[in-house]
DNA sequence: ATTTGTGCAAAATTTTTGCATTCTC
DNA sequence: GAGAATGCAAAAATTTTGCACAAAT
């Protein structure tokens, strides 16, 4: 059991995460944090974020250094492998009550959505 | 109305992005693209890529050239905003169907998944 | 012909790393 | 004091751009 050690960027970085309704990139957080930490590094932040992620406190939307790119225009999911990174369509059935709950939204207009499930991937799984 | 053009890269691309199960990064695409026309272009492929996508015939999956995080560690759902490009928690109720699907998938290991809905935010929609 | 696309190389962005120093436990 | 975290600057990795030339309508 290892505990989580502190400092005081890592404290500040977390807060400031947790305190936003907004999901920043690492350098919208790090210029917010600069206000006040003016010899913060941007590695600090990119490193904190990850470990926050790791260790389960955060989480990475839209991780990866590259951007992923599909064809297929019919409605489908998707369905990321945590092993080998690769996206692949998912075989789900279309959920209906997410249309639903989408049109119930009174936050925003919105005329989409985008599932992706998170886990791993039949052929990583066989390869133990 | 622009009838939308033909290249041999274009058409290439395209067709190749179709034919692939995956959802391969630009990179990807060209590695292999690469092995039938040697003189393709990364940038080319970038150009098209996103062509495509803006021409509705595509998709770029994790868009935005940076990564975002969030430290709510409770389950939720985010909203994206196609116009300021911000990402908020939705205020949306969980939806069990959608467990329910995962537990079902027999192609993969599923423990987790994102669901980000896409429209314009209220405070953009104001702003007109 | 005119418009649009391509390749190449250079620039801009975003993210990661190496290393000496500083901070936590 | 040992191990971990930081800052800085340099390196990688990813994406975009400028421009001369080629291709498409």
């Amino acid at each position: 059991m290892t505990a989580v050690r502190h400092s005081r960027q890592r404290d500040a970085i977390y807060t400031e995460l947790c305190s936003r309704g907004d999901h920043p990139t690492a350098d919208e957080l790090y210029a917010t944090l600069r206000q006040t930490m003016p010899n913060l590094s941007l590695a600090t932040v990119y490193r904190n974020l990850h470990q926050l992620a790791e260790a389960g406190q955060g989480n990475i939307l839209y991780t990866s250094a590259a951007d992923h790119f599909d064809a297929v225009m019919k409605p489908h999911y998707h369905l990321y492998c945590r092993q080998c990174h690769r996206i692949y369509d998912a075989d789900i059935p279309l959920i209906s009550e997410i249309d639903r709950a989408a049109q119930n939204c009174t936050q925003a207009d919105i005329d989409s959505y985008s599932l992706v499930f998170e886990g791993i991937c039949e052929h990583c799984a066989n390869q133990h």
